[in-house]
DNA sequence: TATTCATTGTTACCTGTACTCACAATGAAC
DNA sequence: GTTCATTGTGAGTACAGGTAACAATGAATA
């Protein structure tokens, strides 16, 4: 019963982890009460690595995700005044996405709460383990080299951002 | 720029992997046309670690969500025919839920699918990466020694499953 | 120039997962 | 026998993401 199969057995806890976070995350969100939701905040922290404000195709390309995603949560995000829709005068398809104020503001409080949320993840990680994970998690995200499945690629994987 | 917050990166990494595991998990379960869902197959594969029919709640418990999450994914089990619901005769208060044969042929299946799956996730890695990150994942998935966070722990952890 | 094709974002809809709240049935304790 | 805890579930909600169809625009080409 002791599983001969150390990778899957090794993605089974991956993927707890995962829930692990999303709760732990949510929750030091909540707390906050910054009226954001996880895939919100994800967005506004990836905003602010761009030095110009990006399209909307630019943000699904980075979030991995379809740009359909992007328009409910930039949705939301401008409800909430966190974010600016600019038309692009040079190419009238396109939607520049502007942080505003009150989503700097607000972006200062989410890299706290990533931060709470974070270190009450990685508690029992000396300094070291916390390094080594980091390393493997690159490697990890950075993608395969080569793209080992042929077909049905929904997404093509973008830069990382912080 | 480059973010004086290793722990909040890496988080975030971990957040985007996890996106992408299940991302692959999906489709190889979609690929196998068994008209099962991850959540569902988590919940089988947890289900093969009872020595004897476990109760809804022990399944809640397990998969760390809320009782009424497991109501759902045993609705669907059953309704594809890969579960059954025993009610027990020293508690009627309580139901258990029971793999049929098709359930452990469905099984099978999964194990080759979650194999193919983390294969695909783990292929930038090495044999000695993979235990490393093994390690490192256990250590953080066994829960930290002392509850770190004081209010509101709508979850209580339990145990592993593969 | 007029037609065709690709890009960009969005409207409308569906799925999967998990949550809360309320509740009925049952068992246990007083 | 009344009260209280356990157990599972109905009803409703939220969030994250996906597909399909489409309108507006820009680019390419007959």
């Amino acid at each position: 019963m002791t599983a001969p199969d150390p990778d899957g057995l090794l993605a089974e806890q991956l993927l707890r982890l995962t829930r692990r976070v999303h709760r732990i995350q949510k929750r030091h969100l909540e707390r906050r009460e910054l009226g954001i939701t996880p895939a919100q905040s994800r967005l506004l922290r990836t905003l602010a690595h761009y030095g110009s404000p990006p399209r909307m195709a630019d943000l699904a390309e980075r979030l991995e995700v379809v740009p359909r995603a992007v328009t409910t949560l930039v949705d939301g995000l401008e409800a909430h005044g966190k974010v600016r829709r600019v038309p692009d005068p040079a190419n009238r398809r396109v939607i520049r996405i502007e942080l505003t104020d009150e989503g700097r503001e607000t972006l200062r409080e989410l890299r706290a709460a990533r931060r709470a949320a974070a270190s009450e993840i990685l508690a029992p990680l000396g300094e070291r383990e916390r390094e080594q994970l980091g390393e493997l998690l690159n490697t990890l995200v950075d993608g395969p080299p080569g793209p080992p499945c042929e077909e049905g690629t929904t997404q093509r994987p973008g830069g990382r951002d912080s």
